[in-house]
DNA sequence: GCCGTTTTCGGCCCGACTGTTTTCAGTCG
């Protein structure tokens, strides 16, 4: 019984949901939580570092958690959970996992209705007994009902976030191998998709053994699906599957395109292909009659490049992000695709946080890394005062914070100017966080949605307006506060929303955090067409999130954004200028 | 249960929102 770092992280996960339904002390309840994460996105095998003795040198293991790895590891199971298990119905955890349903609440319907799974709770609230229950009423029975149809739209996908650097790192080592001569990452990962279901991988060679081998016998495979001549699948220790393919060079651009899709996209193709007399699949463009059926005599056209593909079929090149039959088929044929953004074009990044709020780094710290990545200027934004648990700056703090930026801009090298801003929350009743006089000895002012985003979406719009409208605010950040997986945006009328923006010329920020990649792609090109200035930024809470800038522009790429739509690709003086013009 | 330039105990996850109540319990970030 091989349990891998994922099964390992799921079942800490699972008691501590066990032990917080029993009621136990949250600290411990944590410390499950957190072991659990630790070992959810850790980079190696468990089983590796157990075998060092290095286990409590990793953070939030220590001897009582590294002795219950260790016990998994040896004999696939874990005494403790399973008396866990005996005292408290698993299906409970499950409940938990539904918004607006925790501890307390799991264990009203247990001890209550004696329900112990989704699937009965489901049943219970469309029979309305849930709305008797004490401390319920018909509101939150149907909050139930909208969070087990959230939950059960979610499972089982990835988020790019961790599935694409997890893909690039399995494609690099396979790229190595000298029979490789092309590879690529194909699918939703290469469409930008905010989650993946599983990864499709595409290496052209003549001799696909040793490919399928080094893929297979990968030190981080959990378990092997599939392992045949040209394709194999596998599942690795962090619970995603992957396939990896080996096609001819010579026929690398139909492959690559098939495999990308999107599906709605390729059948389009494919219509197009049949209107020249031409069927499309993945090896080929093959000649058909007028039965649509494929004349065997005739020579088959194969693309070695998408490009050759696209031409041959009379349409300009399709970026894989626009991929989604979503009107880019047209725009390709009448040559108008737009010129999409790239990583390069970023020069600034407007929302980071440090360590005077909820970051991990200090504000100097965070100064140098965004100068080694080349970024012209930079502002500092940490939380405001009403978001207690991120630790956000009285008014006296932020002023002070204020002060030291600008010391510390005037310390620093001019490659980089540093700004002193904030994240400001909008908060409930629709007032920000600062007053205006505060707002205005800042350079720059983000203001966002932290709380109230179940409310009704009249509320929520009057609030996004006011923020808007605010002539001291420059950007609303992650304006839909979405997050992946299972918080849906909040209810808005976004064009409503979106014409203000343009309107008071008020950024509307595309959040490049994978968790959230928020104005969602639909919006953005929404924005961008509306005259709505965007912009790019990381959010990032530490050094290492600053790097979360190439998934922000993937999602703005979705959204058919150019360069010109995003106030962080101009030089500094033209930033300076425009935001002197707003006052 | 973990952690520690406060080192073997005591701190760590606090405050706002929601929907239920009629002063508050539960959830969430």
């Amino acid at each position: 019984m091989n349990l891998s770092n994922r099964e390992i992280a799921d079942i800490f996960a699972r008691c501590a949901d066990m032990l917080q339904i029993r009621g136990d002390n949250i600290h411990r309840v944590l410390s499950y939580r957190r072991a659990s994460e630790t070992i959810r996105t850790l980079p190696h095998d468990l089983r590796v570092i157990s075998a060092e003795g290095a286990l409590t040198d990793l953070s939030y293991i220590g001897k009582t958690i590294a002795a219950k790895i260790d016990e998994m590891l040896d004999t696939g199971e874990l005494e403790f959970y399973n008396r866990l298990k005996a005292e408290i119905p698993e299906g409970l955890v499950d409940i938990m996992h539904i918004n607006g349903v925790g501890p307390k609440k799991a264990k009203l319907f247990w001890e209550r209705l004696d329900i112990c799974s989704i699937d009965e709770l489901q049943v219970a609230a469309n029979a309305g007994k849930l709305a008797s229950l004490p401390g319920m009423g018909a509101k939150s029975q149907q909050k139930i009902l909208d969070g087990i149809e959230a939950l059960a739209r979610q499972t089982g996908r990835a988020s790019i976030g961790d599935a694409r650097p997890a893909a690039q790192a399995i494609l690099d080592l396979l790229l190595e191998l000298p029979e490789a001569q092309e590879g690529a990452l194909a699918g939703s990962i290469r469409r930008g998709r905010e989650t993946i279901g599983d990864v499709d991988i595409l290496i052209a060679s003549d001799k696909a053994a040793p490919i399928m081998e080094r893929f297979v016998s990968m030190e981080n495979v959990a378990r092997i699906l599939g392992h045949g001549p040209t394709k194999s699948s596998v599942e690795l220790l962090s619970g995603l599957q992957v396939d990896v393919r080996v096609l001819e060079k010579a026929r690398w651009g139909t492959a690559l395109n098939y495999f990308t899709g999107s599906l709605q996209h390729n059948v389009k193709l494919r219509q197009i292909a049949l209107d020249q007399a031409l069927s499309l699949n993945e090896h080929a463009l093959s000649p058909v009659d007028e039965n649509k059926a494929i004349i065997e005599s005739a020579d088959k056209i194969l693309c070695d490049s998408e490009e050759k593909l696209y031409a041959r079929l009379g349409l300009q090149y399709i970026p894989p992000e626009l991929r989604e039959d979503s009107g880019e088929i047209e725009a390709a044929r009448e040559q108008r695709l737009p010129a999409l953004i790239t990583i390069d074009d970023i020069v600034a990044d407007l929302h980071m946080h440090s360590d005077w709020s909820d970051g991990k780094n200090t504000i100097c710290e965070m100064a140098e890394a965004c100068m080694k990545l080349g970024r012209q200027y930079i502002v500092i934004t940490d939380h405001s005062r009403s978001l207690g648990i991120a630790n956000g700056l009285s008014i006296e703090r932020l002023l002070a914070q204020a002060e030291e930026v600008r010391h510390l801009n005037a310390e620093l090298d001019d490659k980089i100017q540093v700004l002193a801003g904030t994240e400001m929350d909008i908060k409930a009743d629709g007032s920000l966080d600062y007053p205006d006089e505060v707002l205005a000895q800042m350079d720059f002012v983000i203001a966002s949605l932290h709380s109230g985003l179940g409310q009704k979406r009249e509320q929520v719009t009057e609030r996004l307006l006011n923020a808007i409208r605010n002539p001291h605010v420059h950007m609303i950040g992650h304006p839909s506060a979405r997050q992946f997986p299972n918080r849906d945006e909040v209810a808005a009328d976004w064009v409503a929303v979106l014409a203000a923006a343009s309107e008071h010329n008020t950024i509307l920020e595309i959040n490049a955090n994978p968790l959230r990649l928020d104005l969602k792609p639909e919006l953005a090109r929404l924005a961008k067409d509306m005259g709505v200035p965007l912009a790019i930024n990381t959010d990032a809470h530490r050094i290492a999130q600053l790097d979360l800038m190439d998934f922000g522009v993937t999602n703005a790429r979705r959204g058919w954004v150019e360069a010109r739509h995003v106030v962080n690709t101009w030089p500094f003086d033209k930033f300076n200028q425009w935001i002197a013009s707003r006052l």
